[in-house]
DNA sequence: TCTGGGGTCCTAGTTCCA
DNA sequence: TCTGTGGAACTAGGACCC
């Protein structure tokens, strides 16, 4: 390529949907273009998951309680959020971008990192790479995203962030320090409300000012880890590869009660609704887990979580469940009132890769036979088709205090 | 103001074992 | 047999991210 190129020693996209949830329902909805819409839950504990910018406008963001959100811009059209729908965008977008190049490392739904080095003769410099993405993304799905360019990934999605909306931004090497000492320290990759309430009251402010601290002084502050990677990232260093293909390490479903609840059995009965599905999710991925967590939230917020280690690892919704009611009760609880229940697989291993166990603790073949003839049904006649009867006994019925739908979309942080 | 759900990573304390 | 030690594994909690 002759001349300096404008995207000069970058090869690392960061691309990030605008308002991803909310522009998708606004697709779906053409008439509600141009207007402010608020993806998230609708309940008196619901939070506001994606809106768009004509609400963000109004002080709205993600992680609030639609309630508030409502109060701020009580125009806003509230929808409750279509997770099939967007998973399916996200994967058309995702093979967009592995069309340009494999080593695509998707963070979540709606955003990715592209390491496009190798793609440069075909399509141009990244940043051509970049606008390519963004014509094709908006022609094919109808939606914008933004496009941060860099030598590294930290700098490539503080770029995009800036770039919002619809934008694309290129921060080559020689612009780092220029780009990155002005900003608050809250911008940082792992700076989070605690994190920036020390570095406040260390006087530092800026990415400037900590990149002038020394290394140790970051650590005693906020930690070994922390300091260190602080130090490194103010100073623009980020040797982070783009990684595709990052195996999962832990699975999980939680649920908030409508209202808090204090029955034992409404808390087991729920545990086990849990436990059933973070299973199905351990068999569909072809995982067991080694350790089973639960976590409880307290009417006043408090949360506290257990664990237990398995001796032969599971995928049996049974066992899973059996670990997690054990856990529950060896709390002792004498009806406190509870929030929220979580169920957690971890420390997963391949299903085929653990050897079978011949001893006494040996699982029942029947119970994971039955489980698996359920999952086959599901996938026929739909979720739900088979039930534990526990659950079956309840489904539908409104004993358990203000229990809402299942709601299973991650939150969109707005910049 | 009143705080969802799904994750990862780090730290610190404890326990077990060689 | 007893004691000390270091590392690995486990557990709990917290911060952070999207």
């Amino acid at each position: 390529m002759g001349g300096a190129s404008r995207a000069e020693g970058c090869s690392l996209l960061h691309v990030d949907m605008d308002a991803f949830f909310a522009s998708v329902e606004v697709r779906r909805h053409p008439e509600l273009a141009g207007t402010p819409v608020i993806v998230g839950g609708q309940g008196n504990r619901g939070v506001v998951t994606s809106a768009t910018y004509e609400a963000r406008r109004y002080g709205v963001h993600a992680a609030m309680p639609t309630a508030r959100a409502l109060r701020l811009c009580p125009t806003a059209t509230v929808l409750p959020g279509d997770l099939a729908l967007y998973a399916e965008v996200s994967r058309s977008v995702m093979a967009l971008f592995r069309s340009v190049t494999p080593l695509v490392e998707p963070l979540s739904l709606d955003e990715a990192f592209l390491d496009v080095s190798g793609a440069g003769r075909r399509l141009g410099d990244a940043a051509q790479i970049g606008e390519y993405l963004r014509a094709r993304v908006f022609d094919e799905q109808g939606i914008t995203c933004s496009v941060g360019v860099a030598g590294t990934k930290f700098v490539a999605k503080l770029a995009s962030t800036r770039a919002k909306p619809d934008g694309l931004l290129v921060v080559r090497p020689a612009e780092v320090m220029d780009f990155l000492h002005p900003l608050p320290v809250g911008a940082l990759w792992g700076v989070g409300a605690k994190t920036e309430e020390v570095l406040l009251r260390l006087g530092l402010r800026t990415v400037g000012d900590l990149a002038h601290v020394p290394a140790r002084t970051l650590q005693r502050a906020v930690g070994a880890a922390a300091g260190g990677a602080l130090h490194e990232l103010a100073w623009g260093r980020d040797p982070r590869r783009v990684v595709p293909d990052e195996p999962e390490k832990s699975a999980g479903h939680e649920e908030t009660f409508g209202t808090d609840v204090d029955d034992p059995a409404v808390i087991h009965r729920e545990l086990l609704r849990l436990a059933e599905r973070t299973a199905g999710r351990l068999r569909a991925g072809g995982w067991l887990a080694r350790t089973v967590s639960i976590k409880v939230r307290f009417a006043d917020f408090t949360t506290i979580t257990r664990s237990r280690t398995l001796d032969v690892p599971t995928d049996v919704g049974q066992e899973v469940y059996e670990t997690a009611r054990a856990l529950f009760d060896a709390l002792g609880l004498d009806r406190a009132r509870i929030r929220l229940v979580g169920v957690r697989a971890e420390r997963l291993v391949q299903a085929g890769a653990t050897p079978r166990q011949l001893e006494l603790g040996e699982r029942e073949h029947g119970r994971r036979d039955a489980e698996l003839a359920a999952d086959r049904a599901a996938r026929r006649f739909g979720a739900g088709a088979v039930r534990p009867a526990t659950l079956l006994r309840h489904a539908g019925d409104r004993d358990t205090p203000g229990r809402r739908e299942p709601r299973t979309l991650p939150v969109r942080r707005t910049p």
